[in-house]
DNA sequence: GTCTATACAGGGATAGAC
DNA sequence: GTCTATCCCTGTATAGAC
């Protein structure tokens, strides 16, 4: 359960969290063996159990740092797009599909959500509130707060922050997340942009402030 | 890939795909075993076999089956709730929590759903497409109808009636569908509740009529 | 003739020993 | 870094029972 914590070289555990990023991500938990992450890193299994107590160790573990980093990115999205707005509209759309590319991409971030999403049932309650906690719940809260800032400059009329950001959410991401079944299945650039287009404008239908018609 | 059409006795049949929207449900489609299947079914391997051939057969049929025993169940909801409307507001709210009981109480058709959501890498184009068709496409299809019924009575102002029934949708069951994760984790019916009633609010600012109010 | 029960062959996995 | 003990699963085969 606990991670097994600095033993080894620090580039071998990170040639490791990285290939149990990809293969963990393409397989699924069941699917994904320990075999194939050892050769995708290039070290001996031996070396992978030196740094991870077990598979369900080594999948926590990568889990959880993918999530905070991909957090990140999407906050660095935040930053580019909703920090100085000018047009309120294309800005919340830009957002949303640099978004869901950053989400969704094959072999990439997204994959791992996917394993962990069909592996809920199999992970302990307070890793999966860690795991919320760092990622979807951590991204948020930060979009709730670039909402009220745009509330406080009178671009929008927001009542709840957070009731607003996951609002937003389902309606330009969620949508294309179902449809690739969480990047499983490659959806056309064009129809994320249309999906976040028409998110964004019933999203402005419910909160753009009369003054900024 | 094909189903084994119709040997055996109809009843033991029944048993097996029963049993199998159970174990597949709970422990998905890599952790499943047809030994296990079989027990709950109270029925030899040998008998499953004989009616299906293979594991991934199995899966496929009972996937399918399920997804459109949902649909009705779904048109049934419609048909309570949206055919007779005269409290618009409420009749959305209603029919948002009863539709969300349906498809993620535990234990039922929502595990299903989880399970081809996991395994949807490894599962042929066409049979993923017949499952959609079946199952969320057709429910998508049913609700733009009645909501294009009233637009005609004027109680609502749709312009596309697929678009609307897809941002109801979203607005009133992802959000629970997501902090469920489609079923696995249990959401307490005052949340259930009160996600429909913000997402039905916010429903209506896009698409009541004026007239309405 | 279909079902039950059981056993078994073949492959692959984990986890750890050498 | 290889090698192996142990276990589990799929799918088949071999018995007899209703």
């Amino acid at each position: 359960m606990a991670a097994t914590g600095g033993a080894g070289r620090p580039e071998k555990r990170q040639a490791i969290t990285r290939a149990a990023t990809t293969v963990f991500g393409r397989e699924g938990y069941v699917r994904a063996s320990m075999d194939a992450i050892a050769a995708e890193a290039g070290v001996s299994k031996r070396t992978v159990y030196n740094h991870f107590a077990d598979k369900e160790t080594l999948f926590l573990t990568v889990a959880l740092e993918n999530s905070a980093e991909l957090t990140g990115k999407i906050r660095e999205l935040m930053r580019t797009y909703l920090e100085r707005v000018v047009d309120l509209r294309q800005d919340l759309i830009d957002f949303a599909v640099d978004r869901a590319r950053a989400v969704l991409s094959a072999g990439d971030h997204g994959a791992l959500g996917r394993a962990i999403r069909a592996e809920v049932a199999n992970i302990p309650a307070d890793v999966l509130a860690a795991w919320l906690d760092a990622g979807p719940v951590a991204s948020l809260r930060d979009l709730a707060e670039r909402f009220a800032v745009l509330a406080d400059r009178g671009l929008l009329v927001v009542e709840d922050p957070g009731l607003a950001a996951e609002q937003y959410t389902l309606l330009t991401f969620h949508g294309v997340a179902e449809r690739s079944f969480w990047g499983a299945v490659p959806v056309p650039d064009e129809e994320v942009a249309r999906i976040a287009a028409v998110g964004v404008d019933a999203f402005l239908k419910i909160y753009r402030a009369p003054a900024a018609g």
